[in-house]
DNA sequence: TTCATTTCTTCACAAATGTGAATGAAAGTA
DNA sequence: TACTTTCATTCACATTTGTGAAGAAATGAA
């Protein structure tokens, strides 16, 4: 989608490719492990997340593949853990029963190595992986819990639909009863 | 400091070395503008910020060069900027006069393409840059204005005497008087 | 369906944080 | 030095956000 193959390098990708299914609350990636593959969801939701030292659990991104859904969150990987093989600051966890498509950092270091074009692609992930986690950080450092949940329904409502608010809530870092109180408050202006 | 150059790479890098010096209240990088020198801090103290939409500013980080600093808090750069030449994401103001050295992303390019070794570096930017970025959402989406300040005390201390408060407030995401009050609270327990 | 469980909302109250004003300290300037 | 400006602190009060409890609503299981 964001770089052009030749058709050779599209056989060789073609060729590494696999699929992957999880049930409904599996691990997909444990934090502190290495991420070692790339996954593409086919169906299904899920959500990244991590936890303070007091347990509590922070959600990072919510992932999944439909007409809503960018292009980014179809993708299920730590993408700095990816690209230089460290542990993992997340864990990715599925919500739904999930089908999804595997690519691993052997399998594409090999395609890499016989075409330049896929080094693009690495590019672009580590690219995109520190702009998501800037926009977070520039998000939190510069509004509040109102501010951010009216972002959040102006750039993806949509997730109000698709994933319980508690989750949405500790995405946006408020308590999930502040959540609501904001719902309540902006639908009745 | 990272990395072992070799003599041949040592001297191709001297070569292209230069001093650059600013004036307290100087712009070093423009938010918008595109990064295209890593300035080494000799002397002096700057510190990068963004605005929001209401022309509030936030600062980002410290820049400095003495026995407390850290190593990344030598560089005066947005390393996300200069590495895809994109716009910047912060502005880089120099706080009091500045003795610089520079490194051109030009020159880092004509060297790197003759010393493989050299590339490393970028590789290594790229992630402290990642891993700064991370810890700084991390924190704000995790902990509250009192946490953060303590392990601002924890972690680096030495800033509050470096500088102005209400930049250190700025930096963690309060009110200069709502710093004051955790100083109060926090010194007598 | 009915029952049990989980999640969402609401409320009252507590705690945290923001805000404007006032004061004094510190730093800069003439 | 004296004067001016900027900054840090303090206070009172407003606003925001967290918290625990309760009930309503939604979901899942039998």
């Amino acid at each position: 989608q964001f770089i052009s193959l030749s058709n050779e390098d599209t056989i060789a990708l073609e060729n590494v490719l696999s699929n992957k299914s999880y049930k409904a609350g599996d691990k997909i990636l444990q934090e502190g492990s290495i991420c070692n593959s790339i996954l593409f969801t086919v169906s299904g939701k899920a959500r990244s997340y991590f936890v303070n030292h007091e347990g509590q659990e922070f959600t990072w991104n919510f992932h999944f593949n439909d007409a809503d859904s960018k292009f980014e969150n179809y993708f299920l990987v730590d993408y700095h853990s990816f690209l230089r093989q460290t542990p993992s600051h997340f864990t990715i966890e599925a919500l739904e029963d999930i089908e999804a498509i595997t690519l691993s950092y052997t399998n594409i270091q090999k395609i890499v190595s016989k075409s330049i074009n896929l080094e693009k692609v690495a590019s672009i992930m580590s690219a995109t992986a520190y702009q998501n986690v800037h926009k977070r950080a520039f998000t939190l450092l510069t509004s509040n819990a109102k501010e951010r949940y009216l972002q959040l329904l102006k750039d993806e409502p949509y997730l109000l639909n698709k994933f319980q608010h508690y989750l949405i809530a500790s995405y946006l870092g408020v308590a999930p009863q502040s959540l609501s109180r904001l719902r309540k408050e902006i639908s009745k202006p």
